[in-house]
DNA sequence: AATGAATGAGAATTCATTCAT
DNA sequence: AATGAATGAATTCTCATTCAT
């Protein structure tokens, strides 16, 4: 008799709106069950436990980066340029967006220090998050730099999402991306980029 | 057993690490004393709450860093260049160490959807790093510039960070303070910074 | 274990012999839940807090009373004196029962000092007490004198519980019980009440 | 070399405050240092234990009614009436007053439930209480009718006592003892009492 | 599938009390 | 005498989890 009230994703989805806001340790699974109009008891008829839970909410944004976000990287059809800027402005759309933002970035960490399994879907996240701006930077830069490049942006990003929300000022977050975006057309420019990327060093002072 | 078995700044130390090696949910006061060789009630002999011990922790961060970090920066005795590597290297330093290290950089964001009063304390602590950094780009570059460089090396500093904790390997932070020292660097050249810094428009390329 | 081992009413009935036994703030969680044959958190899943169980407490013993002391004063089938009886004896019978007895009137006031949520709890249920005598007193008297003569009854009826819980001795409180009956009885006396209940100056003496 | 900072009385005297305002389980050791401006520790040089504190400050208000309260009852130069008067009159200002008032009527019940040497403190005050009303009333009335005249003043003016708390308005203590008081005085005229007082019944009326 | 009851392990916190200095 | 540190038991409350219906 009694009707199906919520399913997996849904839920998945409340949870992830809730740990963004409160944290995972202050996200009671009884407040996970009322915000999917459930009693507590019956989250357990989909996820075994509360970890298991985080993890799918990991993996589900984790997803969602994949289909959403890291895909611009691979989009052959487009200029470089092209990929970076639809990669980052639809990053920062997600990362700004109360319900699937940031919450990797600065949960995952604290989360992986408990659980190591939920630290190897961080690091699968983030890796994957690497290799899609490096995938783009290869079509300009060799492998070496292109992994440097690829990390700081990410680091650069990362690092004023956690502005972002600690002064609560999209700014911080929104500036960075305008400027990692500007760093790869400057470099772009043919007559610039041919002396500064001839050589290691030349290349160094521009991403360094 | 009233002999006195622990003082303030102990505990503070000691919760310092546990928080920033387990998170602050996760952390329980009993935690805290057994590390600190007290029963779980002593403890409120020094603080009046978990919270309040928290906040104790934070400022006691910000203490340390202020002064053996954020001061390299106002060092007017030294180079630019010597100023920025001073305080990175010794950033560096304390954020890679296990005592003291990134506890506001990851945990701070955390805790301060809870309490108010800890991202107001966290707040701090980034302002005061901005503002050491911005300090040294001042000697090079006009106060726009200067806050952006600083913004941007801190984020990146940060995301890096936060890199080394998830994949658990100081080369991400030991690179990226390496080439944000670099950075500084190369545009201090003389020949090169000339032509780089005399327009805004240049100075942007370098800088994002 | 999932088997309902008791509801709402029963542990509002063992909260109120316990608190009534050993007093609010010597009654623990602990304390009731063994009584009802639970574990204490089990508690929390009837009553968000020990406060909100005692103003359940509180109200029970209130509708106890209306239900089954204060009707009789309303009961228009029968004469003044007969309703008078009726409350009173049957207010008697709850005082000192050990169930449901005189909560009201000690710890309540204790447990006022408090909360004053508690308060007006404890003052509602006064005034219904006294509204309800006052009512039989206004079949005879104008609502000046019944108005004095139902808290004067109500005090005293108040302070000789206390001194029968103080010294372990039913008889102040019956005692008491039965002289105020008495008192509208023979001013019942047609002979008697006519020269007494003339004046105010006159039933002065008998109310005060 | 530590200089005496307080003294027996003075602790008796802050612990009552704090017993009447907040409740003996509500009121700490500490709060009543604080109020000494002692440190918690130094009460045991004074008083082994928190109960036994309790019991001094019981026995210190006993004594405070006995020789400014019940002593008006036993000053054979005055007229009963007066004496009455004296007495009533100071317990009303002791019992209104903020320092050393009604303890032993709320409190003392409560905390009787728990300590059994509390109970009997409280006990002997009450029979104290009770032999000095009765013994004005001896001076009217014969021994029977004196005793139950004094345990019903005085539950009379406990039970109003308890509504001034409760609806924290002096009057229903003020009224009551004005009714009181002029009880005896009515019944005091010669003319009236002469009637009313030759037989049993006809006091009936009056003390009941 | 959903529920609602129950659990039990632990959380933070309080507090009377002890005792070395 | 006074203190301040320490204690440990108790208290309120939380919560992930289980399970019979």
């Amino acid at each position: 008799m009694p009707k199906q009230k919520a399913d997996e994703q849904t839920i998945i989805l409340e949870a992830l709106k809730l740990f963004r806001k409160k944290s995972y340790f202050n996200t009671s699974m009884s407040d996970i069950a009322s915000a999917c109009g459930l009693q507590k008891g019956s989250l357990y008829h989909y996820f075994p436990s509360k970890e298991d839970l985080m993890k799918r909410v990991i993996k589900m944004v984790h997803e969602f980066f994949k289909t959403n976000v890291f895909s611009h990287a691979y989009d052959k059809s487009l200029s470089p340029q092209k990929r970076l800027e639809n990669l980052f402005i639809s990053a920062e759309k997600v990362f700004l967006d109360e319900e699937r933002g940031n919450l990797l970035g600065n949960i995952g960490v604290e989360t992986a220090l408990m659980a190591p399994e939920f630290n190897t879907l961080v690091q699968r996240f983030f890796l994957d998050f690497f290799h899609a701006v490096k995938t783009i930077y290869l079509d300009k830069y060799p492998e070496k730099i292109a992994t440097e490049l690829a990390e700081r942006s990410v680091a650069e990003i990362e690092g004023s999402l956690m502005f972002s929300r600690v002064f609560n000022d999209h700014n911080y977050l929104k500036n960075t991306i305008k400027r990692v975006l500007n760093r790869l057309e400057k470099n772009t420019d043919p007559a610039k980029s041919e002396k500064d990327v001839t050589s290691l060093k030349a290349v160094g002072s521009i991403i360094g």
